[in-house]
DNA sequence: AGAGTGATTGTTGTG
DNA sequence: CACAACAATCACTCT
């Protein structure tokens, strides 16, 4: 059973004859502003001695890590058609550029095609999401049945095992 | 040596 | 309705 018809179908019909389909897909695709954000590279410590960066503020630097093993249950994110892409991309682009250094410029370059790229490649990408979402939809169900059974704790009848 | 950052877009969740 | 945060990856950077 690794195949799925009624999936493919549903992909394949969509990409050759069923623009209806492409046009719901295409709600997906809605107009966002791209804000461009001017990161400051550290980098120019080669240079600038003088200044290194404001460590303290992290206020500046909006990029909380904190992994909560705690929440290790909820179900993580999937990764989106983008990154799927990606993962495809990057391999290419390595081969390509094989003097790149890291997946920024990657990404840059993805993000780039990404936007160039025909719906019906991407939809393909965003059918893996689609079904991807569909199994973190049903675990991030099961978790929160999960998690509420376990906060209900009151019960504690756990006669079953 | 290890942990963190940065960059990309998409999706989800919350206010 | 709109914003925010997080998802994977991997060279590079800092302590």
């Amino acid at each position: 059973m690794t195949k799925k018809p009624s999936k493919m179908k549903d992909f394949f019909s969509a990409s050759t004859e069923n623009p209806l389909k492409i046009a719901e897909k295409e709600k997906l695709l809605k107009p966002k502003s791209t804000e461009k954000k001017m990161t400051m590279r550290t980098r120019q410590s080669t240079k600038s001695a003088e200044i290194t960066k404001p460590m303290s503020p992290k206020e500046l630097k909006p990029k909380p890590k904190p992994k909560k093993k705690e929440d290790s249950k909820m179900p993580k994110k999937p990764p989106t058609a983008f990154f799927y892409f990606l993962e495809d991309f990057r391999k290419e682009y390595q081969k390509q550029n094989p003097d790149v250094k890291s997946m920024r410029d990657v990404g840059k370059a993805c993000g780039e095609k990404w936007k160039i790229m025909s719906y019906e490649d991407k939809v393909q990408y965003y059918d893996i999401a689609t079904e991807k979402r569909a199994a973190f939809d049903d675990a991030m169900t099961e978790y929160k049945k999960r998690k509420e059974n376990d906060e209900d704790q009151g019960s504690g009848d756990n006669y079953e095992m």
